[in-house]
DNA sequence: TAGATTGTTAATCGATTAACAATC
DNA sequence: TAGATTGTTAATCGATTAACAATC
């Protein structure tokens, strides 16, 4: 069909190359072997190439790659700087937090409303940001290109708030509620973040150091 | 030496796990079988037994799990309901949307202090949870027992403040500086959330589905 | 040219899925 | 007991690493 998708594994490495090679940037380093930059980055040179190499062609033999080209061509891959408008659903503590981080801004990805259902919200804004009461999302949608959901609503409204999105038109959500939406791929694209998932993560390996550290005592007595 | 470490990749999936036994809870299911839980959470039956078998045997031949039990021991595996104290250094945005999270408290993790160095917030408290200058975080750390550190600060400070947790006993860091924390293993336990990759992730699916859905039209006409 | 380093194929490793004997 | 479903071993699949010919 399409070629071959690439996995996820490997988009998920992409932002971070991005980043490093950002760094690179910014330090006035020109060119870069896949070598050097994987001791930097603490991975193997022969994940980089192969990664790479997924998108396409970036480097020269001899050479290595050049700092900047690949890294605008990382960001090409990833929509970085092509404009995205978002809105955030849900105007609490991470919905204004959101919209408060100006750094999203910078990578082209513009928070254009935040909508709630709380009244005494009505006509407020945050960083000239405008607060919408959701019952104005279908006009808004209808009047402007949205390119991303942002959700932070309570979990009981996640599921039915979603499709609301989708039936307007929307085909990304980035889901910060702590549940899964059930959708087929086809319909939208979900990215979720999960904060107390990671939370738990990090206190389960918290708890394996802290065991861990002990059996070594006793080892060592 | 310590038995067989569990991967991450299956330590990621428990949370999941044990999210969809809370809600089978409440739903008063009593017991359920791998099968049935797999067709919930869209994973094979296979992966579910293979990963809890990592952790021991929580279920019964020919009645498959009961829903408490595991849910309880799921719990137990990933620190949940142990209590765990926390404290968020940098009261900005993101750090101030964590504290007013109340979500993580009842999973046992009970946010304790937040630091800054804006002396305007000097004396301030945020759902009680008092504010302190940073220049406090050493005597704070002697008086209590800190479990992990949110670091939410800007870029250029986060490795020093990082090490500077670290020296003052603090083996845990939930990482949402976007910025790779230099550390061996065996010092601390480092969590990243990385917002602005996530969001370039879900970027690059949106693109991509985009142009499927291009493609698919193309075949069509 | 000689040295460096890529792009890419082949080998290895690990994670997922399938199969099935054990057993409730 | 018969049926259901686990725990676990074996087979498959995919992702990572190693190796090296191509080439700048």
């Amino acid at each position: 069909m399409e070629g071959k998708e690439i996995s996820q594994a490997v988009i998920r490495r992409m932002p971070r190359y991005y980043r490093h090679l950002g760094e690179l940037l910014e330090e006035g380093v020109e060119r870069i072997s896949s070598n050097d930059l994987s001791r930097r980055m603490n991975v193997t040179a022969s994940q980089i190439r192969q990664d790479l190499n997924n998108f396409g062609v970036f480097g020269h033999q001899g050479y290595g790659y050049n700092v900047n080209y690949l890294y605008e061509e990382i960001g090409k891959i990833l929509g970085v700087n092509e404009r995205h408008n978002i809105i955030v659903i849900g105007a609490g503590n991470l919905g204004l937090a959101l919209a408060n981080y100006v750094k999203f801004e910078k990578l082209g990805f513009v928070i254009i409303g935040l909508f709630d259902i709380n009244p005494a919200l009505k006509g407020m804004s945050v960083r000239g940001i405008p607060v919408y009461m959701l019952d104005e999302l279908e006009a808004f949608c209808k009047k402007n290109r949205i390119d991303i959901a942002a959700l932070t609503v309570p979990k009981q409204k996640a599921e039915a708030m979603a499709h609301r999105l989708v039936s307007n038109g929307i085909h990304a959500i980035w889901n910060f509620v702590h549940v899964d939406l059930e959708f087929s791929e086809e319909e939208v694209v979900v990215e979720n973040v999960h904060l107390s998932d990671s939370l738990m993560q990090l206190s389960y390996n918290m708890i394996q150091k802290r065991q861990d550290a002990i059996r070594a005592e006793k080892k060592t007595e």
